[in-house]
DNA sequence: TGCTAACATGAATATATATTCAGTTTGTGA
DNA sequence: TCACAAACTGAATATATATTCATGTTAGCA
């Protein structure tokens, strides 16, 4: 919890808590850090501007504090199903379709994470250096099975989580345009994934 | 050239048209959309506040004139040196390595680029709708060429698009720290795109 | 040299909104 | 039932900054 947030004690104070937490995610994510007043926020928890202040020193931290537990719970959920599948296939299968599905389901989280990247630099930083850490740590594993190609795990990472954010933006983007069959789009990239972009071209050592 | 846009017709005008343009590049990068002022601009180019409105009718209209520039140029730049190659292996190497060395160099476009999700919804959408049309295009011709494997060719413009902003995403985010050897990592998501992250599991109908 | 239109100025205005604070209400333990 | 602290209120404050406008300056031409 941050350090400066105050937490409530009693039963009344923790619903109000609350009520400005879930306030703060939905208009957040509606009109964007600077598209929403604490106005907008106090009205929608019903309570007084005031009221804010006593839990929040500030509405930057409010939104520190927002993105800190979204980002917690991605992975929370990621890292839950991953685990429950055996080979690196199923695990980046897997992986890959929650990611998709959660941005889907709730494409608030997903919209205010890329959006701290001009709210507060190294919060957004340090969640994709997490996420590629701990990425690289099950790659190299899988390395060391023989279950994938011994290539750079940084670079690698980074080339997983590109494509799992932009098919996840994408279906955000046509979210409501019936473009949102998550199997086939996974089943896609996995191919990919698998079997590479490209047919055979000239010898097999390259140019 | 954006309609509300007033277009200076003297050499001095030119001049001081010219500036403003310049000294937002500069500044939005470095602070953002919302962290710079007029005042940050005008300063920055050395005119009052005041002239500024002689050319722009507000803030939001210099910015969207400022990302559709940088976004013909960076497109431009890429068909530019992809034309030149010859298979779509070539190309996509080329577009690759064209698009990380861009990001290097001129961070500030990259950026601006996707802070205009909040700034802009339409031109962020548009910005990469257009992107993977082109992207698309390319891909089927190189489809009907038997030089790709017959993919959904909107999913995989995405995933390619998805890796080469991550990747300078991440190159831009280590900058400073060593890391900017292009070459080697584009030789390393070649390889992924070539030959596929997985060596070959069980059967190879898959699961 | 004087005229005119374009160009430029920067102090003043208008507005928005984060934050404060003096006062009020509420719940709880004695 | 009282006392007190915690919780809450919302009008007032403080500040920031986009935009306007009355006024001045310049360049080129008759």
């Amino acid at each position: 919890m941050h350090p400066q947030i105050k937490e409530p004690t009693t039963r009344n104070a923790k619903n109000t808590f609350k009520a400005i937490e879930d306030a703060a995610y939905e208009v957040f994510y509606k009109n964007g850090y600077h598209g929403t007043t604490i106005a907008d926020i106090t009205n929608r928890a019903g309570v007084a501007a005031g009221t804010f202040y006593l839990y929040f020193p500030s509405k930057l931290v409010l939104y520190q504090h927002i993105l800190m537990s979204l980002s917690h719970d991605i992975r929370k959920e990621i890292a839950a199903k991953v685990s429950r599948k055996e080979t690196r296939y199923e695990k980046e299968r897997e992986g890959i379709k929650t990611f998709i599905n959660y941005a889907l389901e709730r494409p608030e989280m997903y919209n205010i994470i890329w959006e701290s990247l001009y709210i507060d630099r190294e919060l957004f930083r340090d969640y994709y250096a997490d996420f590629a850490k701990r990425y690289k740590r099950g790659l190299e594993e899988a390395a060391a099975k023989g279950e994938i190609r011994s290539l750079d795990s940084e670079v690698v990472s980074y080339v997983l989580m590109g494509i799992t954010n932009f098919i996840g933006l994408k279906v955000v983007m046509d979210l409501g345009e019936g473009n949102e069959n998550v199997d086939a789009i996974v089943n896609v990239v996995m191919e990919i994934l698998d079997k590479g972009l490209f047919k055979k071209h000239r010898d097999s050592s390259g140019k």
